[in-house]
DNA sequence: AACCATTTGCTGTATAAGCAACAAATGGCC
DNA sequence: GGCCATTTGTTGCTTATACAGCAAATGGTT
């Protein structure tokens, strides 16, 4: 599970991704066969079992790797601290986000929107979430164990969003509409005041 | 020498020639090394040279393959028959050639114009006269000797023309201006009484 | 000339990829 | 049900590619 450096290794990755991605396009998810990924990469279908067992965990590699990618650029420590959560730092960390999923907009459509209800969209928040773990401070604003479990889910929500509208926003608007709701629900809905009082 | 067919071959190759003439695009012939072309076309080096002597062999080799594919494409003995020069076999089997050259223009424009003297342009007029003498019937309206060391400079010339024209002219249009040559050159250039009147 | 970095051929070894073959399974279709 | 084509895993073997290392050649600089 390292990462590869033989040129081999990573040309036959890449053609299966890019193969895999053009034919969940052309026949749907379901309807591709080993057949069909090792004729559109240009390999030999033994060399796919060298990599992958089936389609399934192909997508699974892929949805971590995709994970990994973005979590590499983000550091969600800068904004999420102590006593305050900080919009400058988020809108540069979202920007940074984004552009890794404008690499790979097709992957991540897949992933976000999981049309063949894999746990795509589950392994990806899981991914998320391990990372804010090992990363966020004990002491945040707002309720940490809270904070694990919808940051994830908002995160992906908004860049499903974002997908389905083309890529059209720009990270700015973005991190400023979600700096709001993140604002409003540390003061209306988790302060410990308005908790005390339901 | 055999025709391949083991996908890593075929790949290899790909990659190898594409890098080449981008290369040759970036930095003029002379310039690239081995290392250049390995590295953009992301093999190891020494891969390079189970397939290749040095450039000037590459450019050797991708000259020899481009020409067999025209070859493949024209069947002159269709148009240059016993006693006439057949215009619409010609203009169809022109159009086959151009086909082929618009698939790869910078190859071809590099070979036609050898810009470094390395007589890619004799190799590509001698491979297209190998053909002639194999497919040319041999009694031609023309002198067949003449033939054979005219026609290919002229179709050579042509495809050059055409590509340094960026590929506009359709092949009936050069097909026709063609075939006005070729008929001028038969009655009043090579025919049998104004040869004897010099 | 002397120096230095780069390139060049060439080596040995390791390994990913190719390929053919096979039985088992899958999935229409009559 | 039975038939047939396709797909699937898996196998043993071959081969092309990767990779590191080397000495020699090259080419530019001072």
């Amino acid at each position: 599970m390292s990462h590869q450096t033989d040129l081999r290794v990573i040309k036959t990755n890449d053609a299966i991704h890019t193969a895999f991605l053009s034919l969940i396009d052309q026949k749907g998810f379901e309807n591709i066969t080993i057949n069909d990924i090792a004729q559109t990469a240009k390999i030999n279908r033994s060399t796919f079992y060298l990599h992958y067992v089936d389609k399934y965990d192909l997508l699974k590699q892929m949805t971590a790797v995709g994970m990994t990618k973005i979590i590499a650029a983000m550091a969600p420590e800068l904004y999420f601290s102590k006593n305050t959560f900080k919009e400058a730092a988020f809108t540069d960390d979202l920007g940074q986000a984004l552009k890794v999923v404008a690499n790979e907009p097709r992957l991540y459509a897949f992933i976000l929107n999981d049309p063949n209800h894999l746990g795509l969209r589950q392994q990806a928040e899981d991914a998320l979430q391990q990372h804010l773990i090992e990363c966020l401070p004990q002491k945040t604003a707002v309720e940490r164990d809270l904070l694990l479990n919808i940051v994830p889910a908002v995160y992906l929500s908004v860049i499903r969003w974002w997908l389905a509208n083309d890529m059209r926003y720009s990270s700015t608007f973005l991190a400023h509409e979600l700096a709001k709701f993140f604002k409003l629900g540390s003061r209306s809905l988790m302060s410990p005041e308005s908790h005390m009082n339901v």
